[in-house]
This record gives structure tokens, C-alpha cells and sequence, in this order.
DNA sequence: AATGAATGAGGATTCATTCAT
DNA sequence: GATGAATGAATCCTCATTCAT
């Protein structure tokens, strides 16, 4: 904990073009944040790991909060564009898409932890990053808002479905995407080999909602007051 | 801004029985803690919140870590116990105890704020605090699973539902819920009028999968493959 | 200049009245800046030259900008102070006034060198230090003011001398002072033996202006245009 | 503000004899240290305002230090040139070649307010700095003695004076001055429109120590022990 | 039972200065 | 002739933690 002298892998001024140094400081910001969070982590450590000096770390990223605001902003982007991608395919079923997102998301997260950890950070470390993270969710559950009201259209009952509403339901499921993602790579963590696959996760989380979005658009409701629960499906005749 | 700090009985040198100081100091390292997150809480501002001297803050409670896990044992106990309280009734359906639980939960996270936010703190604060959230999320997810257990065999179904795949359901519903319950109370933060009440934040959770789990009793699941989607329910007769 | 450990001239800590430390804190801060200026002078340095450790300093003090206002304000009384005291006889003549302030100015700068050294410098450190010495130059410009007014009433005539020019006067008088003292500090500094005497000092300021005070009160001024110089004072009857 | 930093011929790689170069610096630089002081101009502003790149200024001027000495060599010359010019006069009254020297002085001063600044902030910056500035001092002072000596060779009554005192009251009028310009210019940073002159500020002078400085010629001094004061120089016959 | 006094250790930030091109 | 890239060394400040009373 104390000293930081030795390690050096290979530093000692190599030049190189501000862009590669500023992508290599990203990368090691991401990986000290998500590993200590934003107090903990130390620039010391974050130059260190990024293989150059501190100064050279305040040169270009300015301040510890432009630092982090730098890695969010980085992540924010490459989930979404993630996302987008993975729902770019406007033409079939909503269901379909949305399975598509997922399993674009899950793999993302798969790929990224550390980059998913530091956006789950930035959810608690005050406005400035929150409040990239609030706007991040709301593209994403402004995507899945546009699937749910396509599924809706679909299954021919778009009723009474309020708009508020809908948006509730998106961000109940993007809230249940980000925890299972979590747990996920918690998994992997523990057990490397052993981890559910981005597809099986994905797939979890549509057994777990569809049928329950599904009723839903149909105006079909779960509530306390009915009688006992395992047969409402069947018994509407 | 919900303090629970006011007990202060004048400071100086009140002599008071240890049990009421210690409660007094964890009121407010749980305040602290949930305001400016473990690293950032100094242990001045807690012990000026709680009406002690630094010293005494350290007879009681040994250190910084110590006084933390405490809070973090403290709030895990609040929580589960209420949850338990919430499912103690046995002999009605499982959708009503999941119901009851589901609103216990929601109720002890609307009046209890911050120790919520300490538990999610805990969760990103290295192993032995994780660890202590790990374990809680295993007895409420432990609940659950007796709960989806009695589910399936009241549906009569009791066919193929691997326990890990129950396991995994119950997983994904205490995130689903822990999700809404942040999500719940930042709405009550930004707007404390129209927050949704426990109730309703209950009901969109069930809406949300209980038509999904009961699916999954059934043997029925989503999987990509299936022609369309919005029919699939009802269609098969 | 780098490592600052070995010296310890007796610290490890001694308990003392806050009343004390501060003190001690405040004479060496005021040494420090005297000698390095306020941003050469390390707050390192002063803890140690106080015999406390850094931290204790920043408890006592909350910042390098308000431990220098705290010395600025404390040389800013006390040479105040000084300078009222000795122009509180009122019933003698003004010259005897004005040469027992500037008896008592002398042998106070003398006596607190480092006290003057800080004044001089917060006249260039930014507005909120300039603007104590402002304040400070403002006080003792209103005494001699007063002193200035008396001297021209005595004289019998107060004709046409403005308010404006008796505090420009004033003004070049006070500067005058400061210049003196500063010179004669700096005289004892090189050759302390044989640096000039605080009664010596006011003698030459006095001898310096007091005459050329005169006439101005009397409305005898020095212009270009008078033919030669060294006889008006008896050529004009 | 009085910028006189104009020059920027366009900056890039524009190709300048080196004494042109170093012009600029030297005017970027008098700007910063009169602005910031010494340690707080940092030599990457200086750098930026003089248009050209950190290390050229390195390769010209070695290194702060010489960069603020080569500043303070330039304005003393100046200072000094200036104030030769103005008495080179050497026929006509002691008082009118005082008058032009002062009159040269207060001209130069409000004309490179910076510089002045700059000389007066060397005065606090340790040895090889404040030396150069002594040495000023001591040139302009010996001037202004040479004055006095044939000021009272005039007066026909060299009598008595010894030269340590001529040198002593050669002192005292050049802090005056520099003291007065000081002011002078402050006051013309509050209200450009409404400061005093040179030729204003030299007056002030003047009638402040004129009187003064021909008593004592005449050896007429003033004493604490004189009966009383306003009609001393006329009563006495 | 309770505290005022004190500190070691470290963290963010800045600066003068130098290579390699 | 001129610079973009890079750093060692300090500086201000804070914090968890402990004695002596």
C-alpha cells in the first residue's frame, strides 16, 4: 500500500501520439475505478497502471472528476451503440428485437465488466455522473419503450395501455437486465467456466418478463383481489 | 431529507448506557454512509452528527471498518426480518405470500431510505462488506424459492423445473425488486408527492412476472424459435 | 530542501492550550513569511519551525490563505495599537505629537521586523490582504490627518489648506515612513551594530518633511516657475 | 490592464532573429511576474503570452531565475537611463534639476507601470534579486546626492553636513519617491481618468521635502527639544 | 464514561524542466 | 529554429487513528 517505485514494466518516456495515451489512460482509469470506486482509486495508481507519469494524466484529462466523466461517457456510448445495433433489425417480431437487444447487451456486459461496474458507480457519485447514467437509461428504455408499443400494435390491443405505464414496465426491464448482468459477471467471477452464457441470460430474462408484458398488453392484470392465481390463464374463456 | 439523527440529549458529557450511544452513533454513520458513500464519510462528521467525540466512536466501535459492517449487519437484519414477517402466513396461495412479501419489502424500503442505500453501498465496498450483502440476497432469495416451490406444486406441475433454474428466477425477482425499490425511492426524492406508494410499486413488480413465472410452472417458455409471439398464450389450445 | 525529518527540536507532542499552539503557530507563520513570501513559504516549513505537525496547524487555522490573514491581521493591531498609543498625549503641540507617533512607529518596526515584512508583502498578494493593509494605511493616515489639521490651526492659519491636500500629505508622509522604516531594517540586517536607532530614524523623517509642512500650512508652496530656489523662505517678506 | 503584449506576429513556426524572440518574452514575462509575482507566474503562461513554446523560452533565458533577473536588469536600466536623461542639465538651480529628475522618474513610472512593479517585487525575492535593485538605489541615489551637495554649495552654506547624512536624506527622498509612484499608480487603476499627472506627483513632492531639505542646507534642523514649533523658522532672527 | 490535543500517511494537483523529433 | 511529449519533486490539504487527562 505504501510505496510505488519498482514496478515500472517498461515505462521510461516512450513517445507516443497523444490519442494512443489518452485511450491507454482510459483504459486503465475503467479498470482502477471499477476495481475501487471513484474515491478510492488513486491517480498515482491509474498513471501507474496506464504506464506513464501523473502529470502526463492531468495534462490531458485535467482533474480526477474529468478523468471519470471521461471513462462514463466512453462506456455510456459504447453500450448504447451496442444496443442500437443489436435492435437494428426493424422488420420482425418485437419479441424478436428485443431478444436481439438483449442478447447484444448481455454479450456487452460480458465483454466490458469493468466499463458496466463504473457505470454502476457513477449511479452514486453525485449529479454530474448520475446524471449521465439517468440519460443513458432513458435511450435505452426509449428503445425498449418503442418495442413494447410495436408489441402492443402487433397483438392488435393497444387499448388502454398508457404511455406512463409502458415507461414504468421499460424500466422495470431495464432495471432487471442491469441486475442479472451483475450477477452474471459476478458468476464469472467466482467460477469462470461455470458462468451463464450472454444467451442464457438473455433468455432467463425472457422467460421472466414476456408472458408477463404479453398479459399486460392484452390488459390482462395481475391484482390481490383475485381468487387464486394458477389458472387465470386458462380460465378466460 | 430524513435524518434520523434528532435523538441528541444535549451532548457534554451526558453519561448514557452504552446500548442508546451506540445506537445513536449508527443512526448517523448510517445517514453519512448513505449520503457520501464509505470512502467519503468522515468519521468527524459521524461523530459530530451523533453528539460524541471522535474517541468514543472508537471505544465503541473499533474502527471506521467495524462501524460500517455494523451498520451494514444492522440494516441486512432490519431488512430480512421484515421480509420473513411479511410471508409468515403459509396456508394461502403463493402468488398472495409472494404479495405480501413483495409489499413488506417495498414498505421497509420506502421508510427506510438510507439503510437501503447502505446495503447497495455495501455491494461495491470489497469482499467483507459484499460478502454480508451476498449472504442477505441468499435468505430472501432462499424465501422465494420455498415460494415458487409451493407455486409449482399448487399448479400440480411440479414437472421439470430444475431447482437451479428456480434458483435463477428467484435471482432475477429479488434484483427486479431491489431495482424498483431505488427506483421507487429516487422518484420519492425528486418529487415526494407523487412517488409510487408501496403498494403500487408491489403491483407493477407482480404484473410485471408473475404471468411469466406461472408460465414457467407450466413448462411453458419463450424461446427464439417460436413462429410469432403476441399469440402463443392463448392460441394453443 | 527535500526531506524534513531528522531536526525534531523537542516536539512529539507536547500538550499545550490551544490558546498557545496558536500562537507559536502564528509567530512562526509570520517568521516564514517574512523570510520566503506567502507562496515560497511551505506550510510544511511552518509546522515545523512551530514544533507541531501539519495537520494540527490546518485544525487550528483551516487554510494557508486564512493563517495569512490571521498574521496580517494580528501585525495590522498590533502596529496600530502602537501608533495610537503614542500620539495619546493631545494637549502638546503637533510637531511633538507627530514626532512621538513616529517614535513609537520606528521602535515598533524595529522590534518587529517580520511583523512589517508581512504587512509589506500582503500589499501584493491579492485583494483580500491588500485590503488590510488598505484598511490599516486608512487608520494611521486618519491620525496623522488629525495631527496635520491641528498643526495648521495652531499656526494660526487654516486658510485655503483643502481637506484633499492635507490627506494627500498625509499619504506621502505614511509612505515615507514605511519606506524609512524598511530601509532602516534592512540597514540592522546587514550591520546590526550600526543600524540606526528608532529616535534616530523619526529625527530624519521629521527634519525630512517638517518644515516644507510648515509653509505648506502657511501657503507657501515650491513651484517651477520661481526664479531661484535656495533663499524664498527669506525673500519673500 | 496595460497589456504590451500585442506583438504576436501569428505564431506557428514563424521563423524571428533571436533578439526579436527575446523581446517578447522579456515583455510577457515583466507582465506576468508584475501580475502574479514571481512564483506564481508560471513559465507556461509566460511561455503562451510571449507566442512562442515552453522550450524556447528554456533555450533563450535558461531558466526562471535568469528570466526574472534578465526582466529586472531591463527595467533598472531603464529606470536609470531615464532618470540620467532627465538631469543631465547641469547649469541651471539644484531645485529645477531635482524638479526634472522627478519629473523624468514619475513619467517613466506611470509609462511601465509592469516594470516598476517588477523592481518592486524583486525587492522581495532574496539576494541575487534584491541586490540588483539595491544597486539601482544606489545609483539614483547618489544622483540626488550630487544634487544636494551642489544644492548646498548654492546655498553658500556647506557647513556642517556630513555626507553620511546627505546620503541618509538622499534615501529617504527616493523611497519617497518610489512610495508616491506606487500610489500614483494605484490610484490611476482605480480611475485612469482621474489620477494624478507625473508632472503632479513631482509637485507633490517637491513642496513636501523642498522646505525641509534647504533648512537643513542652511543647518536649521528640527529637534524635539525646540519650545514650540509652528513659528520656529521665521521668529528666530 | 468521555474528550481535547496531536499525528503519520497518503491523495490531488501544479510546476519547472528536459528529451526526441 | 522550434516543439509535442513527458516527468521528478513539491505543495496544499484531509483523514483515520491514538494518547493523556
Amino acid at each position: 500500500m505504501g510505496t510505488n517505485v519498482g514496478t515500472r514494466t517498461g515505462k521510461g518516456h516512450k513517445r507516443m501520439p497523444r490519442a494512443v495515451r489518452e485511450r491507454q489512460m482510459l483504459d486503465a482509469a475503467v479498470a482502477a475505478f471499477a476495481r475501487h470506486g471513484y474515491q478510492s482509486a488513486s491517480m498515482d495508481d491509474i498513471a501507474e497502471a496506464a504506464g506513464v507519469s501523473k502529470p502526463l494524466v492531468y495534462l490531458y484529462l485535467k482533474s480526477k472528476e474529468e478523468l471519470f466523466m471521461a471513462c462514463v461517457r466512453r462506456e455510456v456510448k459504447a453500450l448504447v451503440e451496442t444496443v442500437r445495433e443489436g435492435t437494428r433489425e426493424r422488420d420482425i417480431p418485437a419479441d424478436r428485437q428485443l431478444w436481439n437487444g438483449l442478447r447484444a447487451f448481455f454479450t456487452h456486459t460480458a465483454a466490458h465488466p469493468d466499463g458496466v461496474t463504473v457505470l454502476h458507480r457513477a449511479r452514486t457519485q453525485g449529479e454530474p455522473f448520475a446524471q449521465e447514467v439517468v440519460a443513458m437509461r432513458a435511450q435505452i428504455t426509449d428503445i425498449v419503450t418503442v418495442l413494447l408499443a410495436q408489441a402492443a400494435q402487433d397483438a392488435g390491443c393497444d387499448s388502454e395501455l398508457a404511455e406512463r405505464e409502458v415507461s414504468g414496465l421499460a424500466h422495470a426491464l431495464v432495471g432487471a437486465a442491469e441486475s442479472l448482468a451483475e450477477w452474471a459477471n459476478a458468476r464469472r467471477d467466482d467460477a469462470p467456466a461455470e458462468g451463464p452464457s450472454a444467451k442464457e441470460t438473455a433468455a432467463t430474462l425472457m422467460n421472466f418478463c414476456w408472458a408477463g408484458l404479453e398479459n399486460l398488453m392484452k390488459g390482462e392484470r395481475w391484482t390481490p383481489s383475485r381468487p387464486t392465481s394458477p389458472t387465470h390463464g386458462a380460465a378466460s374463456p
